[in-house]
DNA sequence: CCAATCCATCAAGATTTTCTGATTCAAGGA
DNA sequence: TCCTTGAATCAGAAAATCTTGATGGATTGG
């Protein structure tokens, strides 16, 4: 078995943090911030095209940061706070096991000299 | 002024989620976990081109998400808990703002009707 | 029914990312 | 000095993403 970690236990937090990494998208979670909007409420207050904002709203939507609602010819589009505390866990998941090695990574001291080989080669 | 938040704004949460966005660097980070490696190790626990990480691991760290220490030929790279801890800060700041919000979003059930016409048309 | 509005989707093009295979440089070891 | 090794960087190709404008479905009001 190979010390590298399944992709498939990747491929999730990859897709939920590319949601997350467009400017547009993160406006949009903003807006939604205050509670659920039309798509032309957001075209409006973003200043970007209808079709631009659909397709961001179904990069949001597809990784389960957002919820639609259809009233009418009306879709209100709203924050799934369980997504980004699911996104908030893979973060912690994250950061360094140990203690030791988190403070070995955060001294501005240099890290004490290890055995001089590296293990691979 | 819009609504919108300025894009300065969001430029660094948008780097920083992109960075985070890769299977390839997810794979890194989480062999970072255990403490600091050299290239050479990580080539050869991800089965990877060396170009192809010496690529990632400058996203990694053009995002400050790693810290990298040179030792003879060998050069060490290290997550920077930091970064990670900025990364969960912009993680919160992305929750709905009050409790009704997040209820309401939260909720199996329909949210109550507003008014009928959007805000905006 | 007809016209207008909201929205998703599509196609095409532009832009950005990513990968691969050199190339180059620096540091040791013989 | 010569050779080997670890790693960054470059160029080009391939793949993914984003934007724009057009089209069509669904809903509503007249």
């Amino acid at each position: 078995m190979p010390a590298a970690l399944a992709p498939a236990t990747l491929a999730r937090p990859a897709a939920l943090f590319h949601a997350l990494s467009d400017e547009t998208r993160l406006a949009i979670l903003d807006l939604l911030r205050d509670g659920e909007r039309c798509v032309c409420e957001l075209t409006a207050d973003l200043d970007a095209a209808q079709s631009r904002l659909s397709f961001h709203l179904k990069v949001l939507k597809d990784a389960g940061l957002v919820n639609d609602r259809r009233e009418g010819r009306w879709a209100y589009y709203r924050i799934v706070p369980r997504a980004i505390d699911e996104a908030h866990d893979l973060l912690i998941a994250r950061l360094p096991r140990s203690t030791a090695a988190r403070e070995r990574s955060l001294g501005g001291v240099e890290a004490p000299p290890r055995d001089f080989r590296p293990r691979c080669c």
